[in-house]
DNA sequence: TTAGTTATTGACCATATGGTTCCTAATAGG
DNA sequence: CCTATTAGGAACCATATGGTCAATAACTAA
């Protein structure tokens, strides 16, 4: 009925998150994003709104995929306890691979934006209580197996692991290398395990 | 010799320190700084330098307070065990009891703006570092009261604390309460306790 | 009192910012 | 083929940005 989009939104939107991925929401400027995305600046406008709009809607794509690739390693193990630790590893092993140390997006924005953007604020809640949920389901029937131990209740457990793991990956943007997480890792199992 | 300055230095850090703690590196334009520091912007290019320089200025004189503070709340203890305690309890109802959820400043210019700025990321390194000794010593004398576990390294330990402690002051700036951190810190030492 | 030195101020600057608008190009349905 | 509709692109805009500078004010040592 009219002139077709001749970009994928989808890529588009994709490389507009690796920009603020990069550099955070701030010192990301639309000519930063209009190379990224490889399209000018009405085009972007168009499909996507404001810059802010732009950055919410990365965020979420962002969210999305993390949350599906934390379910399906988590469950991908052969017992709650493998799958967590696969889970962690795996993590540790994507977020301190790229090659440039910029984190993870979710923390990077609840600790840039959080306090000054409800919308991210709400996302950001939002997916932090859906991974507690994945864990606290995940360490409830591993502590069935007696793979953990049970003077702390699985939800203490799993918000035990959150802190560290959020915390983990503040610090990859500082001095934390993979090995030095790689063995956070081995210990923080350590001390949750039965 | 010459006209004596009419503000006080420190007194105008310490406003351009709560200036970047409230918005971020990115966020705080020089007129916000002027407007906190009650300063033209010719006097603190004078006084202070650039804003980069500024910033600089303020996460030292941050990073100095903290850790004063860290070293003498841990010393206040009792026992190592205590100081800890103590120690991670003030801090969590400092961050908490904010009006504003702007979290630390230490963790918020670590996820902001290490990667980008090589001052930051040596700031936040050497800071670490400090706190990680002082947490290790502080471990390894409670290991020797049979305080705290003995099948970690007090090092082990140590990190152990600072990954949590920083993926909390992280969360604060989300929806951590206060109420819940304090919870975490208990469950922190149950599993890190002999 | 004066000369030398430094602080303060506010005007000024070039540029970069996010955001808008308008004109043209391309397409699908009739 | 024509027309309605939408995408793309570039010029454009007001403003805010970080940063500079020259004129003036305030002070001290001689």
């Amino acid at each position: 009925m009219a002139r077709p989009r001749e970009f994928d939104m989808d890529q588009a939107l994709e490389q507009a998150m690796h920009a603020f991925w990069d550099h955070g929401y701030e010192a990301t400027s639309l000519a930063d994003l209009m190379q990224a995305m490889d399209l000018q600046k009405g085009s972007i406008y168009k499909a996507f709104g404001d810059k802010h709009s732009l950055f919410i809607a990365a965020l979420d794509r962002y969210l999305d995929d993390l949350h599906t690739f934390n379910q399906e390693t988590i469950e991908s193990g052969s017992t709650p306890k493998e799958g967590l630790r696969l889970w962690l590893n795996t993590e540790i092993k994507l977020v301190c691979g790229q090659t440039l140390q910029r984190g993870c997006l979710l923390v990077n924005s609840l600790v840039e934006r959080a306090y000054q953007d409800d919308e991210v604020a709400q996302r950001a809640k939002a997916h932090l209580m859906r991974t507690h949920k994945l864990l606290t389901k995940t360490i409830t029937a591993g502590q069935a197996l007696n793979e953990f131990r049970k003077d702390l209740s699985a939800s203490e457990l799993a918000q035990l692991i959150s802190v560290s793991f959020i915390g983990m990956l503040a610090m990859t943007k500082g001095p934390l290398t993979k090995s030095a997480c790689l063995q956070i890792a081995k210990n923080i199992f350590k001390v949750i395990e039965s």
